[in-house]
DNA sequence: TCAGTGACTGACC
DNA sequence: GGGTCAGCCACTG
């Protein structure tokens, strides 16, 4: 059975995946909804990574879209903040892109227990 | 109450 | 191989 997680425990189901992203690794807004068991619900990672500027203990510059982009560093409060915080870990950006992103790609649902075991 | 919007994604021209 | 479209669902006015 798959459960599906929405409500507002979605959010802090995102909020704690995030936070077990390594540093130095990359994941996608998709792979964290998927790891959840709501695969067509990016865009509400995407929301969730929106409201979670209220948490700073959470790492939402680890987490681009499915090709690497940084498409939401124009939320954070300077412009290149999301790609420094990135390079700061050892990711190389270029272009607001990660580069050799698969190498940096972290699967939370390979690296973590199943979600259905929560 | 309802329609519009969004830090996305996969499928389909 | 690129552009477009629909679906996902919480939040806002």
């Amino acid at each position: 059975m798959k459960p599906k997680a929405t409500t507002l425990h979605f959010f802090q189901h995102v909020y704690t995946v995030v936070r077990q992203i390594p540093a130095g690794r990359v994941t996608s807004y998709g792979a964290i909804g998927r790891y959840l068991g709501a695969p067509q619900s990016a865009r509400m990672v995407g929301w969730a990574m929106n409201a979670s500027h209220q948490d700073p203990s959470i790492p939402a510059h680890r987490v681009v879209n499915r090709v690497g982009l940084l498409t939401g560093k124009h939320h954070f409060a300077g412009s290149t903040l999301m790609q420094q915080l990135l390079e700061n870990e050892g990711v190389v950006v270029k272009n607001d892109q990660v580069q050799s992103f698969e190498k940096y790609f972290w699967d939370p649902s390979q690296h973590l227990t199943p979600w259905e075991n929560h």
